[in-house]
DNA sequence: ATGCCGCACCACGTGCGA
């Protein structure tokens, strides 16, 4: 089973370099984050083509997530169950392949820095740590209810100094700073692998490349882009690694895709 | 200290992002 995350910084703009991704990679799912479109302006009939049924969480301009899927997939979640969200961020399905089970998420947790760039009056970086206790508190409830669960998305979460580039700059970062970084530890603390760190503990393992200061070329990266798996998916991971060359490819997004196989 | 780029939209400027 083929999975992949991207967070595609607009849909639309990109709807031709993500068919082309869909059509080189074949995976059996896609979670995808920042579409930014509403959902009735979601490209539905262009990934269906390509034998993709779409599930949408829109909202205008801003965040929205979506669910792409071979598989006859039903949704289960809209947000994140017990947490008031004017943002489209969290968007959770099942489905079945090969007779088992999977519960499937496509996540855009919230960057949390103010205007100044870091996380200056504490307003967004307070909402992104009650959106983590949500989140927290509903893969203690998930675990309950299935073996085979895979969390993808945008954490916006840069957890050591493996992670990036230079530390320095996220000294006073939202995506860095120890609460944030606490909070996703304890959520593997409850059991759930990041799989990238699972497969490569030393690797590094960039997901982002700012658009300016050419962060491309001198590879000033972060990995803030995760899978999160059960322990019985952790156990079947045999593969996980970043499109760098959808990020090199032209009319990028800022993030590059993630792709995990997962046996079945 | 800010903009650097790139997106969407109450669109030729502004808000947002990481």
């Amino acid at each position: 089973m083929k999975i992949l995350t991207y967070n595609i910084n607009s849909v639309n703009a990109r709807i031709d370099g993500l068919l082309n991704l869909l059509k080189k990679e074949n995976p059996d799912v896609v979670l995808l984050q920042e579409i930014k479109t509403e959902t009735k302006n979601f490209p539905f009939f262009e990934v269906e083509s390509l034998g993709y049924q779409a599930e949408v969480l829109g909202e205008k301009s801003y965040n929205g997530v979506a669910v792409l899927c071979k598989h006859k997939m039903t949704l289960k979640e809209k947000n994140l169950p017990n947490f008031t969200d004017e943002h489209s961020r969290y968007l959770e399905v099942e489905f079945v392949k090969e007779q088992n089970k999977y519960c499937v998420a496509s996540l855009y947790l919230p960057n949390g820095n103010s205007s100044t760039g870091d996380i200056g009056n504490k307003e967004k970086l307070r909402y992104k740590l009650e959106f983590m206790d949500a989140l927290y508190a509903h893969l203690q409830n998930l675990k309950n209810t299935y073996e085979n669960i895979i969390i993808g998305g945008d954490f916006n979460v840069i957890l050591s100094e493996a992670d990036v580039y230079d530390t320095k700059p996220f000294i006073n970062n939202a995506l860095y700073v120890k609460e944030v970084k606490d909070k996703l530890k304890s959520m593997f603390y409850l059991g759930y692998y990041d799989a990238y760190r699972t497969k490569y503990p030393n690797q590094i393992g960039y997901t982002f490349w700012d658009y300016t200061q050419n962060a491309l070329l001198q590879d000033n990266g972060m990995r803030i882009d995760y899978f999160l798996l059960s322990p019985k998916l952790a156990d079947k991971l045999k593969e996980v690694s970043v499109d760098k060359e959808t990020r090199k490819s032209a009319k990028p997004s800022d993030h590059a895709p993630l792709i995990a196989e997962i046996e079945e």
